[in-house]
DNA sequence: CTGCATCACTGCAAGTTTGCAGTTGCGCAA
DNA sequence: TTGCGCAACTGCAAACTTGCAGTGATGCAG
């Protein structure tokens, strides 16, 4: 869990509800003896009702999972400048991704792949909404950028920012699948690793 | 703390943050190096808003103290017939003034009203408001009843339902002054016998 | 195959909590 | 005395939770 200080008593409690509802989904799933996990179940064990369940979680997948919708952080001015922008855009998509977890929930959320392999789909889903997030706010900024509002030799900038993020996206797949499991940690090592073998192909290509 | 099943989520939810409020306030109180115990601190010890703590508790001594306006159970049908009327409404009384606090809260209250005796004060005073809870009832259970309704030698329904009060609170008072502390508890037995003592003298004087 | 139960999920009104911007009373320093 | 700051307490709108009455999908006994 994150540091709950500074955060509002609203903020605050509304994360610990957060916690509540997805550690009792959780564990209530990955009992062994556990064969049909209802909401009434884990609206009860995370002392909340049915309907606050829902406000809080779309489905109950979601709150097994731990899964919230995505959130692109404010890209800061400069992000367009400069070298390593592909690099850039790998982190912010790493980023992304990661935010669409509990922080810390690695090895759970190993152990509820490993059970329930049909959650998997829906990480796929997010990392997709996540994706084109990402596509958009670039987009955003790429459109109020005057080196590239243009548009370069004809292609229009959503075209270029759906390419960067793709290619930006290309080490993550990569880290994704050579990690075996798609629901491997992502460690930031590896990432800078793999960035670097797409790089140095990259210019072996060119 | 009594059963919280059977209660709704709502109603439970709204106990705990009664309690919470008031075993806070108390607590912080009943510390010895607490000089100046703030609305604030309190609230924050039981992770709720100040607003919230008004919601529950008018002015802070009542969080100390644990006070709730006193309710008057719905009384039986048949509760102004028949023999023992006084000793039915001093348990009455007994009833409404236990209902102004929380229960098994005896030992923590003594050290209360040891530590801060301006909230014997407040004691009197919720004792008061029982009582006249009691008369209003009374009153108007004899006004909706045959035998009672007339008045009686003149004398109005209210005057009735006033000296009753009145009379039935006479052994619960002996009890209080004779118990020494006021802050001291309430037995039942001791109420029997208190009842006993002024049956015998009441018959002994008539 | 057919009714029936169960469970995920939604819409809405009513109840609760929170944040915030006051107002008031009180002690204390200049 | 005057002004300041602190802390109790209030009013109100907005955010959040709950209860409840659904709807629709799925499975299962008769």
């Amino acid at each position: 869990m994150p540091p709950t200080d500074s955060l509002s008593l609203r903020e605050r409690k509304k994360t610990e509800t957060w916690h509540a509802i997805h550690d009792a989904a959780a564990e209530l799933a990955l009992d062994d003896d556990t064969k049909h996990v209802t909401v009434e179940a884990i609206s009860s064990e995370a002392g909340i009702s049915q309907r606050t369940f829902f406000n809080y979680f779309p489905t109950k997948e979601d709150a097994i999972l731990g899964v919230r919708t995505p959130r692109v952080p404010e890209l800061p001015e400069d992000f367009l400048d400069g070298e390593g922008l592909i690099q850039r855009t790998t982190e912010l998509l790493l980023t992304v991704g990661r935010s669409t977890y509990a922080e810390g929930d690695a090895d759970r959320r190993s152990l509820l792949f490993e059970k329930f392999p049909h959650l998997l789909l829906r990480r796929r889903e997010m990392m997709i909404e996540g994706e084109d997030l990402v596509y958009q706010a670039i987009a955003t900024a790429m459109a109020e950028h005057p080196d590239w509002s243009e548009g370069l030799n004809g292609h229009s900038v959503e075209s270029a920012a759906r390419m960067l993020t793709m290619a930006a996206g290309v080490p993550l797949r990569y880290l994704i699948v050579s990690g075996g499991m798609p629901g491997a940690r992502l460690e930031t090592g590896s990432l800078t690793t793999a960035l670097d073998l797409y790089q140095d192909l990259y210019r072996k290509l060119s």
